[in-house]
DNA sequence: GCATAAAATTCATCAAACATGCATGTTAAG
DNA sequence: CTTAACATGCATGTTTGATGAATTTTATGC
């Protein structure tokens, strides 16, 4: 139950991007990289995996870098989570033959945890780049931005 | 992003012992090991874990076995699955001290994220062990129980 | 065109977290 | 005192991220 790093970074690249973006020369790599304490051929392939994704470009050679091909506004969270993190499974859907399941027919545990995931997601769909790398104007309460539903009755932060 | 077979587990055996729970013999671990074809021992760990947790009691020597310790319908998914899912750090928190987060200072991903947690547990929250085990009455389209909120504008299962 | 700065690719490995089961001990019913 | 059940420690297997060295390709600027 924790995205992996993979996922952590490739939001910090694009982040970085992102804060780059009134910049003359564009991010690179290597700057990330150094930013962060990790290899740029690990980065690298973190890099081209959001350029296949199409959310920046990359352009080589001298004075080359990465740009983010979309306004930092339009790049959805949960857009880019959904893309990044592989494996969505939850558990291993029940096999039917034995147990308790087969006694209803219908697992309704799947569905319950289907329903969970679609809602994590949602709040991330609520979320964009922009938001991330916005300046905080005032005091320590995280505000949420235009775009952010709250969910209702969404305590404070319950005991994870 | 997925849970452990660890909490998929535990969930088996509760709705497992949910079931049983008219049986005059309780629902024995050998009996739930071989239905889903795990050693004994290792489901043993799960099963003294929930015992911990206070969801059931254990009786040993003969005629002895497993008993839920509280109606199936008080329950609650969310409480079982904090309780048994260890990791929900999400991402390692950034550094604070380099790249696009020193920019504001507070990081607001962190924030987005917990948010999007804490709104999956919530969903799990509102679905009871004896949600999962009640036979379904009727159509394949799953039945919401009387407890499980519905999080509003939820697609019918976006494309995860 | 040659030097240089940058992205892109290939390869090899490493490590941590789960996952799993054997072997053995302990308890209590009958 | 035998048997059926829980209880525990140990040892190992396995997967999947995570990581970086070395190398190649591309493009700019002189």
């Amino acid at each position: 139950m924790r995205l992996t790093n993979w996922t952590d970074y490739s939001l910090r690249v694009l982040m970085y991007c992102a804060a780059c973006a009134q910049r003359e020369q564009p991010a690179t790599i290597s700057e990330i990289a150094e930013a962060h304490g990790i290899s740029r051929s690990h980065l690298t392939k973190i890099v081209m995996t959001l350029a296949g994704m199409g959310l920046l470009e990359t352009t080589r050679g001298r004075g080359g870098g990465l740009r983010l091909l979309k306004p930092a506004k339009d790049i959805v969270l949960g857009d880019v989570v959904r893309q990044t993190e592989t494996d969505f499974t939850l558990v291993e859907c029940f096999d039917a033959e034995h147990n308790s399941c087969r006694l209803d027919g219908y697992c309704r545990l799947k569905g319950a945890l289907q329903q969970a995931m679609a809602s994590y997601l949602q709040v991330l769909d609520g979320v964009t780049l922009a938001d991330l790398v916005a300046p905080v104007s005032a005091p320590p309460g995280i505000r949420v931005s235009q775009r952010m539903r709250v969910v209702p009755g969404l305590p404070r932060l319950p005991a994870l």
